[in-house]
DNA sequence: GTGAAAGCGCTAACAG
DNA sequence: CTGTTAGCGCTTTCAC
């Protein structure tokens, strides 16, 4: 059913060859034959079986994306429409290769080599309990977003976690908070590793204390951030963080909800900013101040690194870095209350309760 | 580098085409050889070259899924995640086909033919300003889920929306509701064509009546539900529905946001129904009641049914349906107060705001 | 500038 | 039961 290179041969009154060469835009063939073969392809609507051209080339024009936690988090899944705009932009498809493939008796990379899958990209916040060393080891071509590896024919990419989270403190500095408390992501993700050191900088460069009680342990999810606001609200009110930033949207969300629990207003009483700028923070019962990731930059970046790759050319730079901003919705904001400045220090002033809206 | 059958063929001292037919578990082939050469294989991390396989026979082993509406509705990317497990457990790859795909100079139907990919799943809400007619005419087989196409090799498969609503009419009329409203999905949406009229019957057979007022347009997003909700509420307090079914989840989070707005309690006040039961459903700060879409059963539905045309299996029941069930959370429950019954009927009452939480 | 032919890795006749 | 062989649709030398 389909047309075949040798059906718009006969038509053209050349031979295959010609017709491949032509179609791959070869200078060695005549200008004239040339326009008239892409002229006969394009009336019978050929297109080119990826199948054989995978087979007799190494150019299967595929890339695997490879999830470590599935789709659940909105921004992963924000993350894979970028790759996919990315991909259709180079005519590349993309296979989605989902961490069920990723068992021990199956083997990744053989997957990735039998669909001759060009490159991969990774991400995802499960790192630790995942091997990648086959996946290292091979020759192929692959880059993990916002994730820490290295090996020979591996690059990273990540948003400027470091920058992001002391750009936040600066500014929340600058609107007057002291007392800043950090929730952080999956134990062991390179994300929040980034963002806790970005934390701990920005303290330092703000001139304040690091406190071990405003760090919490997290994993991005609300849940997470829900207990993490609790557990940091359970101190008398004078040592309540004024501020607190957390890993990711989702999570920051449940810390809203648990402070609003507590009968505190945010921003009013607590500020509250997130991470990732998902769909999710723009809605007003939110309004989410949160630090928006750079998503189709990245993305952008990383597919370009695989192709860059597969093309032998320039050495690639191992690990790149994307500058993304702080949006700033209600949920952080120039304060108009609820902090007073009290000798020299700014405190935290209990308030009647509000509503989340 | 990746060892072919040509390299285990020598190593377990027999041709190629004994290879290929003992590890395709062909009868014809000797117990003994058929076992050494599967061990062979296994030591040698044999795995098929999936180019040439469907190059020469015609199973690429790969489905492509498109999804018309992109992956920012959560529910989607459930059932995108959903399709994943059930390719993953029948050993097909899953080839994501983005809307971006769907431009009229370049033709679906031909890429999905120059990849091999053996069917397609098609789903997302939007279907009015799609042209399916040259997927439906190719033999391509395409099951559509929640979409309503017809044609020689199209199934359908969707969740028993008509019944869906209808129960949960029947629920709310239980708990004592008497002016139940709706708001619609996104129009033209054959699932929110389905629910309305699940809407409708249900009211009949409650013997409630049809009231245009309570009907409100909506795509689907929180927007489009907090719209619909102002609107709803937009009219004297006697007058007001005591439920709202909406057709999303989203929808439903919207809605109940500009009900609280207003001041008025969810579910004491007004209760509300949303449909999917994403995750966010079941975060505290909604709580939403809303009917689950049998995700999985669905899915896997949707699979064999393309695996059965692959086969030429027996004839295809060309329209699915699959029944999901109502979660009762905190949005809408048998009533504790807020409905009063006034003579012959329930009437409701007015009372002081309340929060979200 | 063009074409004949080899071959990518595999499966499916067909012989033996 | 096993092996030989002819392709699947394409790209790519290598002659002409």
């Amino acid at each position: 059913m389909p047309v075949n290179i040798r059906d718009i041969a006969k038509a053209a009154g050349v031979s295959v060859a010609t017709v491949s060469k032509a179609l791959n835009g070869y200078r060695s063939v005549n200008a004239s034959t040339r326009e008239k073969v892409k002229r006969i392809a394009e009336e019978m609507q050929f297109h080119p079986n990826a199948a054989a051209r995978s087979l007799v080339g190494q150019r299967s024009m595929t890339l695997g994306v490879f999830l470590t936690t599935g789709l659940a988090h909105p921004f992963f899944a924000s993350l894979l429409g970028g790759v996919d705009q990315a991909l259709q932009a180079r005519g590349y498809d993309l296979i989605y290769l989902s961490q069920v493939s990723w068992r021990q008796e199956y083997h990744f990379v053989q997957h990735c080599r039998s669909r001759n899958v060009e490159g991969v990209l990774v991400f995802g916040f499960q790192e630790s309990d995942m091997d990648f060393g086959e996946l290292i080891e091979s020759k192929l071509p692959a880059v993990f977003i916002d994730m820490d590896m290295s090996g020979s024919h591996i690059a990273t990419i990540s948003s400027d976690n470091l920058e992001a989270i002391r750009s936040v403190i600066r500014r929340l500095h600058e609107w007057n908070h002291r007392r800043i408390a950090f929730v952080a992501g999956q134990a062991g993700s390179y994300a929040s590793r980034m963002r806790f050191e970005g934390y701990c900088e920005g303290l330092a460069s703000c001139g304040l204390p690091f406190r071990q009680p405003y760090v919490m342990d997290g994993d991005y999810t609300r849940d997470s951030g829900y207990e993490a606001m609790k557990r940091l609200l359970a101190v008398p009110a004078e040592e309540r963080p004024t501020a607190v930033i957390c890993c990711s949207d989702m999570s920051a969300i449940g810390a809203m909800e648990a402070a609003i629990e507590e009968g505190l207003s945010v921003p009013d009483d607590i500020s509250i900013v997130g991470f990732d700028n998902v769909d999710l923070a723009a809605w007003p019962v939110f309004g989410l101040t949160t630090y928006s990731q750079p998503v189709v930059t990245m993305v952008n970046q990383a597919v370009s690194i695989i192709q860059r790759q597969l093309n032998g050319e320039a050495p690639i730079e191992r690990h790149q870095t994307a500058p993304g901003e702080l949006i700033v919705r209600t949920s952080a904001r120039k304060p108009r209350s609820g902090l007073t400045q009290v000798g020299n220090e700014w405190v935290w002033r209990p308030r009647a309760g509000s509503r989340l809206s």
